[in-house]
DNA sequence: GATATTAGGAAGCGATCAGTTCCGAATAAA
DNA sequence: TTTATTCGGAACTGATCGCTTCCTAATATC
């Protein structure tokens, strides 16, 4: 049953929610529709249930990489080269729910377009925290705005998600990982 | 008969490709289906009319506020600020019909998706060249990787315009344009 | 072994999709 | 004034949408 959920992930993920089409679903799923219809109870819930899947299990992996870090520093670069590793070849072509789901948002019922929200909202959080706890430890600049840089790190990990749709290489995503390194580093400016 | 294409447009980037129907388009330009298949052969095709019109309107409102700036770095400020603008509030939560068909870029007809892909490297060729400028007239760092700089810029121009669909403010979403320079500013490592 | 209870599938539901046909009104030509 | 020509809209098409109903076969209960 979660199995199916897993396929039905990958097609919400690849097509989008309003072009994956019940037929096409099942299809992946190994369901007829009425099936679907049975242990979900509309194409909404069946979303959500992909959904709240896909975040919690991709949380648990970013959590996980997170802290086998030390630094806030290189906690936030372990963030960064999660979505690198996210972003690119077959992986990066099936997308991201959050991003994608952040694209289609006014499309969206708002049941759906707030759990979208509110992940993004959690991401943006996280780098939040990880920003202060790098302050706290001296691996970030004091003088950061923690807010902004928050949200531009936000910014290029969605970024990142998007133009990953359009086939890159891990090389290049790594490369543009530890580039974005320098939005919390030390600069001769200040 | 463009103001039409205008509204259409409005259409495309709010709801996106799929989600956009017929009935609601024809509403937006104050045409009867009919009528739409007569201008236009059919939706693809009024969806790259409109998309090349978003495309060639945006780019040269772009060109006019990189050409107004001297340096190269002055020039990818002008860029960053220029999304900025685009992406909060209003216009913010219309969206980006680039950005959009890069996260439905699996479920848009070949031409279409190549239209989009397209228009991302255009922006990304753009953001390039003026690395290199900077580079050549001092203005950025000669060491920077200019190829990585510029996919990296890409990510946080495409990332900016997700975010802003959820809604944000002009002042936050300039601070993260200010924040951004930081990626081809002069770094304390190396 | 007989009886509930469920899981899944085939077939069909109205609604809406993109796309077409045809007709009337307005304009232009004569 | 009459005749073409064009432009836009009402009404319709087959296909597909999300969704429901009903039936069958398998499992569980006793």
């Amino acid at each position: 049953m979660d199995a199916a959920l897993d396929q039905a992930l990958l097609v919400f993920r690849e097509r989008g929610y309003h072009a994956a089409s019940l037929t096409e679903l099942g299809a992946a799923m190994g369901l007829s529709s009425g099936s679907i219809y049975k242990a979900f109870v509309d194409k909404q819930a069946l979303f959500r249930a992909a959904f709240d899947r896909y975040t919690s299990r991709r949380g648990a992996e970013l959590r996980r990489a997170v802290d086998a870090e030390r630094t806030g520093f290189a906690k936030i670069h372990a963030v960064l080269r999660f979505y690198a590793a996210a972003s690119h070849g077959i992986e990066g072509r099936r997308g991201c729910l959050v991003a994608g789901g952040a694209a289609a948002l006014a499309s969206l019922d708002p049941d759906m377009a707030r759990c979208v929200t509110k992940s993004m909202q959690a991401t943006e959080t996280l780098l939040l925290d990880l920003i202060r706890l790098g302050q706290a430890d001296g691996s970030v600049p004091a003088h950061l705005d923690a807010g902004t840089a928050a949200v531009t790190l936000l910014c290029l990990l969605q970024g990142m998600r998007i133009v990953g749709k359009g086939g890159r290489t891990h090389a290049g995503m790594k490369a543009v990982a530890d580039h974005a390194l320098g939005l919390v580093a030390a600069t001769h400016t200040e």
